[in-house]
DNA sequence: AATGAATGAGGGTTCATTCAT
DNA sequence: TATGAATGAACCCTCATTCAT
C-alpha cells in the first residue's frame, strides 16, 4: 500500500529514468551530461543527486527497468503451450514490438565491458544471459521435436540476438518501417534460417 | 617506389592506428584516452599528435584502413560471374573473415551519430552505405532470378547487417568458435531464411 | 529589488571581472592564465567555469563593464548645451579620467583582430565605433559652427582617439602626472590642434 | 667586404624577420606561432631554428631591424640647421613614412612589459627613449625659441607619441588615407597644438 | 642547411561529485 | 526537496624547443 508521496516519488523516478535513457540512447552514454540530464528535467545538477547514487548507478537503473518484465513476459511465453515455431514468433515478435516502444532504455548499454563498477556490470551480464537464454531454450526445444533445423545452438542465439538488438541501431517511430513490418519479416526469416528443408539448393551454395 | 623513410613512415601509421583501434575496441572510443594510446605506443601524449590531427580524426582513419579495402573486395564478388546463392555466400563468408581478422577495426565506430564532426561523420556514412548497398544489390538479383525469397530488400539488410557486425561484439580469436565455422553457420541460416520454400510450415507459427 | 544571494552573486561576477582585467592588463590577455586569474581569486581553475563561459567572454565582459557607461556618459555630453570647444573639453576629460580610474578595464582589448569569436569581435568594434563617433560628432559641431579648424574628420578622430587611448599605457595612480593634470593638458593640446590661427605662422613649417 | 655567400645568408635572415614582424603584426606576437613562421617561409620548424635563436629573440631583432636606423634618419634631424618648427614637420613625417612603410615592424612589440627576458626588455626600453627623446629634444628647442607654446615636455612627449604609434594600429596601404595625408594632417595638427596663440579663444573652454 | 621525430610543460575546458544552506 | 557554489581529476590539444641524421 503505496502511500501518495511514495507513489508520487515513484512517478519522478521513472521520469529521471526515461529521460537519462532518451539522452544516453541519443547522445551515448559517456557524452551524456549529468547536466543535460537535469536540464531537461528543470532541475540542477545538485538536485539531480538527491534521487541518483551516481551516473552509472542511472544506467543501470534503465536497464533495470525494462530488463526484468522482459524477461518475465518472455517467460510465460515459454512456458506455454504453444508448439516451438509459435513461441519462437511469439518472442520475436515480443522481443521487436518491446525494443520499438522501448527504444531508448532497451539498449542503453553500449557494451557492458565498459562500465567499470564490477558488481553492476556482472548483474547486467547476469540479466542478460537469462533473457538470451529463453531464447535459446526454445530453439533447443524445436531441434528435439524437429521442426528446426539442428543448429548449433549458442551460434544460433548469437545469429538471432545479433539481428534483434540491432532493431534499436536504426528504428525509429516515424520511419518508413512500422515494429509490425518489422517483427513480420523478421520472424519470417529467422523461421526461414531454422527450416529444415532450405528452398534454396545446396548445389548453389559455394563450396568453402 | 616509397623511400626507405616513406615506407618506415607508413608503417609507424599502421601501427598508431591499430593500437588505437584496439583500445577503442576495448575500452570504447570516449573512455580511451588519447594518453592511453600514446603509452602503448611508448610515446608522450605531444609526440603522437605529430602524427595524427586529433581523437575524432584517429577514429575516422581507423574506419577508414578497413573500409575502402572491404568495400573494394566486396566488389569483385558481386561483378563476378558466380551465381546470386554463391555471391551472397562468398560475400557473407568474407565479411565474417574481415571482421574476425580485424576485430578492432571492423567496429570502431559504435554509433556513427555520436560522431561530433559533420564532414567525418558524413564521409562514415557514405562508406557505410555503399558497402551495405552492395549486399543489398547481391539480393536484389537473387529475387529477380528466382533463387531467393522475394523479401523486402532495405529490411533484409538491415536484418543481414544487424547479425553481421553483432559477430565483432563477441568474437574472440581465442573463443569457443572459429571464424570459418561462424561464417560457415551463419551463411547457412541467411541463405536458409532467402529461401522460396520454407520447411517451417506456415501451420505453425502464429497468427498475428 | 534583488535578493540577498543575487546581490552577493553580482558582487562576486564584479570582482572576478576585476582580477581578470587587472592580469590582463598587466601580463596581456594571451600570456594570462585561467589559472593564475582563479588563484588570485582563491578559486580553482574549474570554479571559475561556474562564472565564466571561457576566456574570450571573460575578455568580453570585463570590456562590456566600462564600455556601455562610458558611451552613456558621453553621449549625455553631447547631448547639453555646451557648446563644441566645452563639449570637446568635457568628453576629453572625461575620457581621460575613466581611462585613469578604470585604467586596467579601458584597454583589456590591444587589438581586436586578434579575437578569433567573430561574434564577439563585431560586437566590441560595434561599441568601439559607438564611442569613437560621438567624439566625431562634436567635431563636425565645432566645425560647422566655425570655431574648429575644418579637419578632416575622420583622420582628426583617429589622431584624438590615439592619444586618448594610449594613456592607459603609461599612466600610474603613483606616477608623476595626476589624472587631472593630463587632462588638462590634453584638452589643452587638442583644442590647440583645432584653432583655426595656428599660432605658428605656416612659413616655419616645411616644405613637403 | 662581405662575401657571397655571408650576403645571402644576410638576406635570407633579413627575409625571415619579414615574415615573422608581418605575422607578429597581424595575429599578435603570443599568437603567431613558430610553426606559422617556418610555413610562411617553406621551412620546417626544425630548420628555422637554424637561423634563429628562439622566438623572443626573433622578436627582439625584429624590434632591432628598424629601431636603430629609425634612431640614425631622427639625429640626422635633430642636428641640421632648420628651425624647431621645421625640424618637428620634419621628424613627424619621417615617422609616419617609416611606420607606414614598416608597419609590421614598427609596432612589433605590443607591451614591452610583457616580454620576460629582462635583458631582451630593457634593451628595447633604452632604445625606445633614446628615440622619443629625439622629439623632446625638438619640442624643448621650439619652446626655448619661443616658437612653441610652454607645454610640459615629458607629457606633450606622451601625447605626441600616442598618436604616432598608434597610426600602425589602423593604417593599411590599400585603406583611404596615403601616408603622405596621414602625415601632413599630423604634422599640422600637431604643431596647432604647440601653437602660441590658440585660436580656440580661452573663453570657450569648459572651466575644470 | 635542413628535416623528421620526439618531448614536456602547460593551457583551456569539462564534468561527476560533494555539501552547506 | 532543491540549489548554488566549489572542487579536483582528467582530458584534449598546442607549441617552443631539441637533436640525431
Amino acid at each position: 500500500m503505496a502511500s501518495f508521496r511514495e507513489q508520487r516519488a515513484e512517478e519522478r523516478k521513472q521520469q529521471i529514468l526515461r529521460t537519462a535513457a532518451e539522452l544516453f540512447h541519443t547522445k551515448g552514454y559517456q557524452s551524456t551530461t549529468i547536466e543535460e540530464i537535469a536540464n531537461e528535467l528543470k532541475l540542477t545538477k545538485g538536485s539531480l543527486y538527491y534521487y541518483v547514487n551516481g551516473k552509472e548507478d542511472l544506467l543501470f537503473q534503465c536497464h533495470n527497468l525494462v530488463a526484468q518484465s522482459s524477461i518475465d513476459r518472455l517467460r510465460t511465453i515459454v512456458d506455454s503451450s504453444l508448439n516451438p515455431g509459435q513461441k519462437l514468433s511469439e518472442a520475436v515478435r515480443h522481443h521487436v514490438y518491446y525494443e520499438c516502444e522501448e527504444i531508448s532504455m532497451f539498449n542503453v548499454i553500449e557494451k557492458p565491458a565498459w562500465i567499470s563498477s564490477l558488481e553492476i556490470r556482472s548483474q547486467i551480464l547476469k540479466q542478460r544471459d537469462e533473457y538470451e537464454s529463453i531464447f535459446q531454450q526454445i530453439i533447443a526445444e524445436g531441434i528435439k521435436s524437429g521442426v528446426f533445423a539442428p543448429v548449433d545452438l549458442k551460434l544460433f542465439r548469437l545469429f538471432l540476438l545479433g539481428t534483434l538488438n540491432s532493431i534499436s541501431r536504426w528504428y525509429s517511430p516515424t520511419g518508413k518501417y512500422s515494429k509490425e513490418e518489422i517483427a513480420d519479416s523478421f520472424v519470417t526469416y529467422i523461421l526461414g534460417s531454422l527450416s529444415v528443408n532450405p528452398g534454396v539448393s545446396p548445389s548453389i551454395r559455394s563450396t568453402p
